[in-house]
DNA sequence: AAATATTGCAACAGTGGTGATGCAGTTATC
DNA sequence: GATAACTGCATCACCACTGTTGCAATATTT
């Protein structure tokens, strides 16, 4: 059950059309066995979507968006986020059904980006004229361009960093 | 036969996974025409990725990279590749036959970027400690960003700014 | 050990896409 | 106006994937 869920992950982050066939394979099991655990092949990505999206939504609670100070809560959820999609990132990006399980916590989870964003604002970390909705995804972009190319080598913190950095202060010279 | 590219990319835009025969009905002709036109699917993939990052190449050109001031260059060729890429840009995403002349060209470009950024970097444009290779990636990621949203309504050259502005100055208060 | 559930295997029907071909009608070219 | 090129259409063989089912073998429970 979680096993081939996890390998439908490892399959289908290499080729997105894999077929349930490969993901059978790569799980150890019939592809019958698939079909009997999964209705459809649709079924199978929504409770993989769902399945991955719920453990993201842990991780990033873990970094208590709402409760910790903003600049702490950025860089430690920044960092549990890097450390989590680099191993189960893919699964983040597929094309769960509308209105699926998946869908709702990902929107929750946006949610809870903004009252951080919002909190951020707040208190000066974040420049009072920003467009949060645009923050916010530029942030998102952030996250998925630091992983795009240190996928494992890397130090989670060392990239947070990074990413927080470029977030609040771009790439233009230090003034400091 | 350009014709044909351009419902092409009209259709597979909506559906990445879309059939010969729709595209071939999207562009007001018989799915055998398309097959005699081009010999595989893969083969009108490519040929659509070639023709598309060309003429963005040209859009970039237009901008003078390696000739305008290091700011104005940024602002026309972001302003450049958002029309284009609000009109065309599906297709620059599209997975090229490795090696394919898409693929030799995308490097061209990623290379006439990095040359600008290290005049904007000279000039002070750019802090002189960031990492150039960083700054690249997050530049196409908040021009694929900037899209994701306003995709017809909104002006290049607003959305050039807040880009450049992003990218430089981030979303930290501002201290002037 | 007996009963139950789960699995692998083989086979099947159905679907939908690909690529090719022959032919007849249409369009362009000279 | 004749010739050559192109197009639509119908049809074909072929293939890969999906989803289902029956059955025998294997695990699990009790």
């Amino acid at each position: 059950m979680r096993s081939i869920l996890e390998a439908a992950e490892r399959v289908l982050a290499e080729n997105p059309a894999a077929s349930m066939e490969q993901i059978a394979e790569a799980s150890n099991v019939a592809r019958t066995t698939v079909h009997r655990r999964f209705a459809s092949r649709q079924a199978l990505i929504d409770a993989l979507a769902a399945s991955t999206v719920e453990r993201l939504a842990q991780a990033i609670e873990d970094g208590r968006p709402d409760t910790a100070p903003p600049l702490v809560a950025l860089h430690r959820i920044t960092a549990n986020v890097l450390q989590f999609k680099s191993a189960w990132g893919f699964a983040l990006g597929l094309p769960a059904t509308e209105g699926s399980e998946a869908t709702t916590t990902q929107e929750e989870i946006a949610r809870r980006c903004m009252g951080l964003l919002v909190r951020a604002q707040d208190q000066g970390v974040i420049d009072s004229q920003a467009d949060l909705d645009w923050v916010r995804r530029v942030y998102y972009a952030l996250i998925g361009e630091a992983l795009h190319d240190s996928p494992e080598d890397a130090d989670p913190d060392v990239l947070a960093i990074k990413i927080v950095d470029t977030l609040l202060h771009g790439a233009g010279p230090r003034t400091r």
